[in-house]
DNA sequence: CCTAATAAGTCAACATGACTGACGTAAATT
DNA sequence: AATTTACGTCAGTCATGTTGACTTATTAGG
């Protein structure tokens, strides 16, 4: 469709598929949104310094203490190299620790040290006070669907996996 | 949750404010979702060798053709340094055109070539499908939920900015 | 008309975070 | 004993972002 090209099937009307410029607007809303989601805990990690991939791998390791490497390079789809300089960071930083597998001695297992654990909350505060009052606007139903947009959104072979990984990481955690 | 599946997650009781350990899993999801939905889109631009940061120009461009850099530059929240190595890029690769403005021809006003239209076209239907889809999933009264949540994480002081000029793109109308 | 402001471009230097490729080392598996 | 695995590391490259300073057109205003 050029840009000069008429295409006036304006509004979605409710209970009706959406018009392809309205799925451009939410293409588009998309990426605002998660531009000014990320934008706050960035900008509190600026203040230390530190980018967005630390407070992704920091996040993972809060979240799933013990981690291995190789699961942080399964979840993040970076280079080994890629981590390593990061989570360099994070160890000099104070902020990880690692200890060697019990069983497998050759695992580095990835824990948040107490300063790491304190950023690592902090951060995610942030942004779960963000996602709480967005989910408040789109309605207690709303939050329902919200959920099932965000997990169809998620590449069908990781979908899995990764709801696995969310569902096994909300029974442990939180204080 | 698996798309259509019922709603036996431990701590969100339906009509309740989502509890803290749910909010955690929909900031995961976020960032999963963002992933993918750029991964696809990132798939194809590598293929000729550009990055994201040239679908972003592209795309607003495309679908603001005589877009001024300073309007560009608002949208993106980069500096102008930035910009101007992507846009020389585009330039070059015979994507986007320059014309002076008629009124200020001070004024650099950018156009989508035929080719850099194809490309942003291209680009703009996967990421339209995979929306879509994942709409569906959300389900028609959903879809106003999730419109509701992308647009109240945007920030508060750019969500009028950036719905209007949703507005403007689509022709004008919507709630 | 002259001056200031604006729109845009440019040069230089640098940081972050991604990549490839190659190589090393310790521990577990076969 | 040999191979695989988990991890680390060296070296180089690329894409994309940043600051800061400076130039060139052009418009707008006193």
């Amino acid at each position: 469709m050029a840009p000069g090209e008429p295409d006036h099937d304006r509004g979605s009307e409710p209970g009706g598929a959406p018009e392809r410029h309205d799925l451009v607007a939410f293409v588009e809303l998309l990426f605002f949104a998660y531009r000014d989601f990320t934008g706050e805990a960035d900008a509190v990690l600026q203040h230390d310094g530190l980018g967005r991939a630390l407070h992704r791998v920091l996040h993972f390791v809060n979240r799933h203490p013990g981690l291995r490497v190789i699961d942080l390079l399964e979840i993040l789809r970076i280079t080994k190299q890629s981590l390593a300089r990061v989570l360099k960071t994070l160890v000099d930083g104070g902020f990880i620790e690692q200890r060697a597998g019990e069983i497998d001695r050759r695992e580095r297992l990835l824990f948040p040290s107490a300063k790491g654990h304190a950023l690592a909350e902090r951060l995610v505060r942030i942004q779960v006070e963000r996602v709480g009052q967005a989910l408040a606007s789109a309605g207690p139903a709303g939050t329902q669907a919200v959920r099932r947009f965000l997990a169809a959104m998620v590449a069908h072979g990781d979908r899995e996996a990764i709801e696995a990984m969310l569902q096994a990481a909300s029974g442990r955690h939180e204080d």
